[in-house]
Order: structure tokens, then C-alpha cells, then sequence
DNA sequence: AGCACGCCGACT
DNA sequence: GTCGGCGTGCTC
């Protein structure tokens, strides 16, 4: 017998499915999606493989052999397999890699350095009928009061755990024992699962569905369990309750004998969402959050894999969930970057998405307040049925939003984060006890500090952004390598004075307390929620009503569901805006959105302000306004204009390494390649081949990164052209020192 | 990428 | 004569 394998030191340029031959003694075990060790390479080093498919002896040619198998079972099935050869020419990956990104961690560390075994209870059951437990139980009363409450107890319940037993009955475990020797109880060891346990519990006994959601749901309840592919945007503005039509959804799905996978951008942001499936479809929902230790989450993924689990609830990796019979995908929120993977295998859960529910005839279901640009447009186009969701959950209106000129505040001398609008705002907020949400999109005190003399500015060694000044720890420190440094008194180059610029969470935090001595502020970013479930801690406290003002970065945008927030401060509208990526409009809309949206949620009307120094920018201004079908057709018109999706499809070819020179070299040399092949193949009329030119932020970590991009109609051609080139160029001597990876439809 | 093979200079 | 430099080519 031979086996295809994909192993895991083959590096990209080399990737193939490797033949290797079966000895007898393991060729009746092996089976496809087995684990094996094979010899590979010139000195035969042994290294991990997949087995993806197995074939009869030909004996054309002389195989290596599979050294040994290392799984008993397989742990992916041959769907996953299809799917992991389809990443490997959609994203530019190995096999192998693919398969990787699709099993818990936790299947590597068994026999590795932390062992990882399987955990086990014993349940003991009565060897004896419960009515002759019963008898033996009073019979030993007095002479034996353990032993009688024991039998007691099993002749009520029939079999239990042994350490249960034992802290009811105040036992020792070797009561139990003596009497599993009198025969009288027997053991089972049973396999158990580390379940991480659900925080809050919420009541989901009777969910009854608004108007609207139900016109929701009864549009989307048909396109399930057809057997077909369907597809769906659900437009709905935040606050709508989509939650709960995507729970009506899902009982369907499983009243038909279908699964279910929801995906959510990140948990931590989203707990009560959350908590709600946990409460609702119990032991039968698998949620894989990022804070999982390792063996919660392989055992979480073998649950899922056993059949228990019917739904599974997570971030991006969770589309990978080995259920079968699917009938429900859920994107909530489908416009984060958070379903983009940013390392190998570059994949996009929506990608995978697609790709499940085709394979499966399932319902995708594509929500969002502020659907992707690409999402809207297939909308429209009519590859997706749309539906909408107009009015708030509790209907009330949208937060009133008004736009602050900070021009203006400058000429009138106030020089700091906060307007004199929303400082009276906040003022009257705090008079009338009810709570404000802040958002500025940077953390640290001063994002620069530059010399008013000379005009230097404190940049990063190794990598090229400036230092951000935080206060806290009196540090420069650098964002994308954590290189920090102490700041001199005077200009080191001059000795000018030194001038701390902008503002960051920290500095805000600092006005706000000179502003409104003794307020409450709980301020949260990178810094403040690092140590672990801290997120969770200052949030509650926020609910609790420990605080005025909740000051914070992206992660107050989202999910937050207070009813006492009635005011909402956008104190930096323009960083968004500039970012150099043609994605920077539509995450500002959306951001902006979404802050918006945290106000108003309880009885009291809400009211947000932004603020701008460019009040006249289109998309401040329809953000302010909330007109998302304005900022839809801007956009459509530009990234057309730019050759941007969804009008067109993007590739990036990237190039990082530590010598400048030979990185641009190396692009220039892609860029020819590339547009040499797409001339041979005949595509040079469908291919737009930019660049060589600097990454939006050219160095980090000391290595210089330069792309070339490719504007096209994504084609099996045209990927083929690009692994080809990117296969050719590892071969190349000129690479030494270079990588390079493609990017499909890049995010940065 | 990672390794062996191979063909040239310096050395006990 | 042989040890080791890294240029070249292959990986079932």
C-alpha cells in the first residue's frame, strides 16, 4: 500500500503530497487524516506527516517508508483534507500547514514535554438492587454509619461519581472502596471533558421574538435545510437582537438534525452574547474562546468531534470545528479583520465559510450593522438574499450625533483632548449620574515626542514608527517590537526642549482627572487589560457603576451593553481616516458606528459627539449621519477607481529581510517575473502589477518589508502564476536572506 | 529550508 | 595525503 503524505518540514516552494510505502505491519491501521512519522529529505530526518489519501502499490518507482503511525484514529476527515489542498492554492500555503490550523494544540503536547492525557472520573454503581442497598443501609446503620449513607445515597441515585459521594456523605473514598471489595459497588472509570465553566447565567426559559426579528427569521428559516447552498446578509443595526434570531435559527437547524457554527469576532468582547448560547443549548454548545488553556480546548474539539456537540460558538479557527452534518453558519459581525488570519495560512473564515456551506448545502448567514464593502455588493449583485432589521431592540432611537469642529476649539485656545462641548456634556452626565463612554484609538500618553528646536523625534531602532510616551512607567516605547527607552530631559541631539504631542488614553486620562477632579474614570486599552480577565473585571466594575467615564481604545467600541451610558465621545475621528490601506475608510465608518451605537441602550435617549479636525470629510460626515447606503456607494465608486476589491481582487507579494537593498531587489526581481508570466499566460489584459513599494510601515523588528500588489480577477491562472513565481524565487540565490509570501485579498 | 555531495585550498 | 570551505541540487 502507499500513502500520500504532507509533511511537515516540506517548506512551500517544495510542497507536493510525498508517496511514501506502508509495511505490512501498519498498512491495515492507516487510515487518511492518521499522523505518521516518516523519513524525509537527504538524511532522512524524521519528520510529522498527514496522511491524505491511500493507493495501491504500483512499484514504479522506490519509496521511503512510514516509519510509524501516530494516531489510532484519524483526526480530520476526508472534507477537511479536500479543504486543506484548496487552502494550499487559494492562500499559498503548505498542506500541511493548512491541516495544522484546523486541530486544537493540544493534539502535539500528548507524549510531549507536558503530558497531555485524557482526563477520567470514576463513577461507582451499585453491584446490588437499590432496595437491597436500602436494607444493607439500615442493617449497618450503627455499626457502620459510612458505609450506610453510602449505600443510602446510590440506592437513591443508582451510580455517581466517587468524589461527589464522598462530600455529601462526608465518607472517606476508602469506605467506598471496602465496600467495592465486599462486592457490594463496582467502578467505571469514564472519560471526562475539562469544560470551562459559563460566568453568567441568563435567563433564555421563553425568547420570544419582536416584529421585526420575526420577519427576520421567517424569511430565513426556508433557506435552511434545503440541502442547498444559501447565502444571507442580515443588515441589522446594533441593538437590534440578532442574537436571539440567530438562536431561533439554530433550534430549526437542530430540530432538523443539522449543527451549527457561530462564529464571533472576538469573545472577550462579546461575553453576554456569548453566555447566552452557553445558557440556552447547554451541554450540546462547544464555545472555544482565545483565553482556552490547552486541554480545555482539545477537549472542547474532541467533544465536538464525538457527536456531543451540535453547536459550537467561537472566533475565527472555530470554522474549522469538525461537526458533521452542518446546516448554519454564522458570521456575526462579518465585517471585523479579526476573520482574516494575518500568518500562514492567510485565510479568511467568510472563505471558509463559503466553502463549508457549499460542500454542505447549508445557510451562511452574514450579519452586520455595517456590512463589508465586499459583502454589500454581493448583496446587491444578488449572490446573497438580503434582510434587514431597522429599529433598536428596545426602539429607541439612534443616539443623536453631532460633529465637533476642532478648528475651531484650537482658535479659541483650548488646546486639549477635550472640546468644551462634550466637557459640558460629560459635566452634565456626571450631575444626573449617568455614565459616558470615550474612545480615542491610541493607548500611551503622547504618540510623539519631538524636539521644538531642531525638530527631532524619538524613533523606534529597529523599527520605523515613532515612540509612543507613556506616563505610567515614564517610558518611550515602541507599539509594533516593545523596544522602550527613558526619555532625556533636553533634545538629545540639540539640547532643545522636548515636546510631548498628541494624546493617547493615558493623557486623556490625565485631562480628565485636572478637568473633573475626583470622577471615577476606569481606563481600558492594551495596558490596563493585559493581565489576565481583567477585561471582564473593569467592565463589571464599569456595570456596577464604579465609574463616571470609561475611557478606551478599540475595545470599547464593541458589544458593550450598558443602560446607563447616555453619552458617547469620539475624541479623534482623523486617525482612522489616514492608515494607507484602501480598508482604513470602512473600519472608521464602522467604528464609528458602532461606538455610536453604545449610547442610549437603557430608557434614557442617548447623544454621541465626534470629533474632528476635518468636519467636511465624507465619511465623517456620513458617519455622523449614519447613512450607511451613502458611505456603501462613495466607497463602491472609489475602490473601483483604485482597482480595489470587491471590484477587483488583490494579491500581495511580500518581501521582508534585514538587508534594504537586497529586499528591493528582491521585489523588483518578483515584479518582473510576474509580469513576464502573466504576459506568457495571456492575462496581462486582466493583470495590474503594482509597485515594488515600501509596506505601510517599512520596518519592524529590524527587517525591511516591501511588496509588489496585484490588481485582477482571482483566477486559477492567475494564482497558479503567482505560486509559480513565488516557488521560482525560493529557488533563487538572489532570495538568501529574503522571504516571501502572498497575501489573497490583503487586509494591510 | 536543510542536508549531502563534490571539487578546490591549507595543513599535520 | 586529508580536513573543511561553501556552491549546487534534491527532497517520495
Amino acid at each position: 500500500m502507499i500513502a500520500k503524505i504532507a509533511v511537515s518540514v516540506a517548506a512551500y516552494h517544495i510542497d507536493r503530497p510525498y508517496d511514501y510505502f506502508l509495511p505490512e505491519n501498519i498498512a491495515g491501521l492507516a487510515l487518511p487524516g492518521m499522523r505518521v512519522s516518516v523519513p524525509f529529505g537527504a538524511g532522512n530526518k524524521m519528520a510529522e506527516g498527514i496522511i491524505l489519501s491511500l493507493l495501491p502499490e504500483t512499484g514504479d518507482k522506490p519509496l521511503k517508508s512510514v516509519d510509524s503511525l501516530l494516531d489510532g484514529e484519524p483526526l480530520l476527515g476526508d472534507d477537511s483534507l479536500k479543504l486543506a489542498l484548496w487552502m494550499s492554492d487559494r492562500y499559498f500555503c503548505t498542506v500541511y500547514s493548512a491541516l495544522r490550523a484546523m486541530l486544537p494544540a493540544g493534539v502535539w503536547e500528548k507524549g510531549g514535554g507536558k503530558r497531555l492525557g485524557d482526563k477520567t472520573v470514576s463513577i461507582v454503581h451499585l453491584n446490588i438492587a437499590p432496595d437491597e442497598a436500602a436494607g444493607l443501609a439500615s442493617a449497618r446503620k450503627s455499626r457502620a454509619p459510612h458505609q450506610s449513607a453510602v449505600l443510602q445515597l446510590l440506592a437513591a441515585s443508582g451510580s455517581m461519581p466517587i468524589k461527589e459521594i464522598c462530600t455529601i456523605t462526608g465518607a472517606p473514598s476508602s469506605t467506598v472502596k471496602t465496600l467495592e471489595k465486599q462486592g457490594i459497588l463496582a467502578f467505571e472509570k469514564r472519560e471526562v471533558f475539562r469544560r470551562p465553566g459559563s460566568s453568567m447565567n441568563i435567563d433564555t426559559e421563553h425568547i420570544t421574538l419582536n416584529e421585526e426579528q420575526r420577519a427576520a427569521y421567517d424569511s430565513l428559516a426556508p433557506l435552511l435545510g434545503g440541502g442547498r447552498p444559501e447565502a444571507a446578509l442580515l443588515y441589522g443595526v446594533t441593538g437590534s437582537g440578532k442574537t436571539l434570531v440567530y438562536i431561533k435559527l439554530i433550534e430549526k437547524a437542530l430540530e432538523s438534525g443539522k449543527t451549527a457554527i457561530v462564529l464571533v469576532p472576538e469573545i472577550a468582547l462579546t461575553p453576554q452574547a456569548v453566555s447566552i448560547f452557553a445558557s440556552y443549548f447547554g451541554d450540546s454548545v462547544a464555545v472555544l474562546h482565545s483565553a482556552l488553556g490547552t486541554g480545555e480546548r482539545y477537549d472542547e474539539w474532541k467533544r465536538i468531534r464525538s457527536g456531543e456537540v451540535r453547536v459550537v460558538v467561537g472566533t475565527r479557527s472555530a470554522i474549522f470545528a469538525p461537526l458533521e452534518n452542518i446546516g448554519l453558519i454564522v458570521l456575526d459581525e462579518e465585517q471585523e479583520h479579526t476573520y482574516k488570519s494575518e500568518n500562514s495560512p492567510r485565510y479568511h473564515a467568510r472563505d471558509i465559510a463559503k466553502y463549508r456551506v457549499a460542500h454542505s448545502g447549508a445557510l451562511l448567514l452574514l450579519s452586520s450593522a455595517t456590512p463589508s464593502v465586499e459583502s454589500m455588493h454581493s448583496a446587491l449583485a444578488g449572490k446573497y438574499k438580503i434582510f434587514r432589521i431597522d429599529s433598536r431592540f428596545n426602539k429607541r432611537d439612534l443616539p443623536a450625533v453631532r460633529l465637533i469642529d476642532m478648528k475651531k476649539e484650537l482658535k479659541d485656545g483650548n488646546n486639549g483632548s477635550i472640546s468644551s462641548v462634550l466637557k459640558s456634556e460629560i459635566e452634565s452626565n456626571i450631575r444626573s449620574n449617568e455614565q459616558s463612554i470615550l474612545f480615542i484609538n491610541r493607548r500611551g500618553a503622547n504618540p510623539l515626542v519631538a524636539c521644538g528646536e531642531c525638530g527631532f523625534t524619538y524613533k523606534c531602532d529597529n523599527c520605523s514608527v515613532s515612540m509612543t510616551y507613556h506616563s505610567a512607567t515614564n517610558l518611550l516605547l515602541c507599539h509594533y517590537c516593545g523596544h522602550s527607552l527613558k526619555p532625556s530631559d533636553k533634545c538629545p541631539e540639540c539640547g532643545g526642549k522636548l515636546r510631548f504631542m498628541g494624546a493617547g488614553t493615558q493623557k486623556v486620562e490625565t485631562e480628565l482627572s485636572e478637568l473633573f477632579p475626583g470622577i471615577g474614570v476606569i481606563r481600558m486599552d492594551a495596558d490596563t487589560v493585559s493581565q489576565m480577565r481583567s477585561h471582564d473585571k473593569l467592565l463589571n466594575q464599569f456595570r456596577e457603576g464604579g465609574a463616571h467615564v470609561l475611557l478606551g481604545t478599540q475595545m470599547v467600541t464593541k458589544g458593550l451593553d450598558f443602560e446607563n451610558v447616555t453619552l458617547v465621545g469620539v475624541l479623534s475621528a482623523d486617525s482612522m481616516l489616514y492608515m494607507g490601506d484602501y480598508r482604513a475608510h470602512e473600519r472608521a465608518f464602522s467604528l464609528i458606528t458602532q461606538v455610536v451605537g453604545r449610547s442610549g441602550r437603557g430608557e434614557k435617549p442617548g447623544r454621541a459627539f465626534i470629533q474632528t479636525f476635518t468636519p467636511d470629510h465624507e465619511v465623517i460626515a456620513l458617519a455622523s449621519r449614519q447613512d450607511y447606503i451613502g458611505f456603501y456607494e462613495r466607497e463602491i465608486m472609489l475602490r473601483d477607481a483604485l482597482g480595489s476589491p470587491p471590484i477587483h481582487d488583490l494579491f500581495a507579494i511580500s518581501a521582508s529581510g534585514g538587508d534594504e537593498a537586497a529586499v528591493m531587489a528582491a521585489c523588483a526581481k518578483l515584479r518582473g517575473a510576474l509580469v513576464k508570466y502573466f504576459e506568457i499566460g495571456g492575462d496581462a489584459g486582466n493583470v495590474k502589477v503594482l509597485g515594488p513599494a515600501p509596506a505601510p510601515i517599512p520596518k519592524v523588528k529590524n527587517k525591511y518589508r516591501y511588496r509588489v500588489m496585484i490588481s485582477c480577477d482571482n483566477s486559477k491562472r492567475v494564482r497558479d502564476t503567482i505560486a509559480h513565481t513565488l516557488r521560482e524565487f525560493a529557488r533563487d540565490k538572489l532570495s538568501r536572506g529574503v522571504s516571501v509570501y502572498a497575501d489573497a485579498g490583503t487586509y494591510e
